[in-house]
DNA sequence: GCCCTGTTACTCGGATAGTCACTGTCCGAGTAAGGGTGG
DNA sequence: CCACCCTTACTCGGACAGTGACTATCCGAGTAACAGGGC
């Protein structure tokens, strides 16, 4: 069970936006955290799709937020980026085999499922608990309130 | 972000296992649930290595559980046959570009890091808190208390 | 009848190909900025 | 001097190859059961 790297970028790529004051382009973004443009292109594609950021064709374009920071939870870009679909899909053996159930008594998930169901909505309530904003302040917190002045200065100036 | 279907066909076989009173062989397990023999023989090799299941060689052989089915952990499955790595790794990319941090500044892990592990933590811990014997209890409970009990008679039977 | 021995066949275990999703990349469509021209 | 228009170049967006992990499979090593022979 591996997780998409781009999960990752598109989390500091949010974080970055909340302190932009204009658009930003993929190039920009790629140049400040070393990453391959053109792919890092695709997640910034699912971030829009998602309607979390916002595209802004032409000259001086990029992209910039839809929101506050602080009402864009890292659940939403995880699932915009990796997908909505829960890692563990149930294929119903219990359907199969010699002692196979009837199509009416599964009604109900089996046991199984629902387990793994239930870490996965833990998992996601965690994820839902922190928001963009959040990150942008633990950050700053780690770095002695000196990282998000940095970016600001960053991303205005001429790079 | 993809979870081996292998964790479910061996949690199946961790709960047909509790009813068993003698070694069970991997076709016995693939002919009941309906799923290919050598492919699901790769996941119990895998119970085997972490210590929740022990092989018996030979005739009348097979696999048997280690321990009592309410002391093994839905987790302790799902991390023997999918692997104890996190879904998420950090590639620590604060440390590149022209905002790099230095590297003292990074013995904590950064604050997408610490989101996700929290997250991940979440979810084992639920995944911790429901055992084998549970899934059992939980399955019997929907098939109105005939499942375990269909199951340990084709065990017993010749198939 | 009981014990020993050799055969047998059944078990697991790791090493070996095939397929799908993630990774990485490219070029085309669209658009706003900027400079030039005319009024 | 101002407004309009054209050129320009910069942006995103989806479509195209490469790689690693999951899927599926096979054959060999080891061992307990079983049948046969000897005591």
């Amino acid at each position: 069970m591996k997780m998409s790297n781009g999960v990752e970028w598109a989390l500091h790529c949010c974080v970055s936006l909340s302190q932009a004051t204009s658009p930003v382009p993929v190039a920009r973004f790629a140049e400040l955290h070393g990453v391959p443009t053109a792919y890092l292109a695709k997640q910034l594609q699912a971030l829009s799709r998602a309607g979390i950021v916002r595209s802004v064709p032409g000259p001086s374009g990029g992209y910039r937020l839809t929101r506050a920071p602080s009402e864009i939870t890292v659940l939403e870009v995880v699932e915009a980026v990796d997908g909505r679909e829960p890692p563990f899909r149930c294929t119903e053996i219990r359907r199969r085999g010699p002692l196979a159930l009837s199509p009416e008594s599964c009604a109900k998930p089996c046991a199984v499922a629902r387990a793994m169901a239930s870490a996965d909505a833990a998992w996601r309530g965690a994820l839902a608990d922190v928001t963009v904003a959040d990150l942008g302040r633990s950050i700053d917190t780690d770095s002695s309130g000196t990282a998000m002045r940095e970016l600001r200065g960053w991303l205005s100036g001429a790079g």
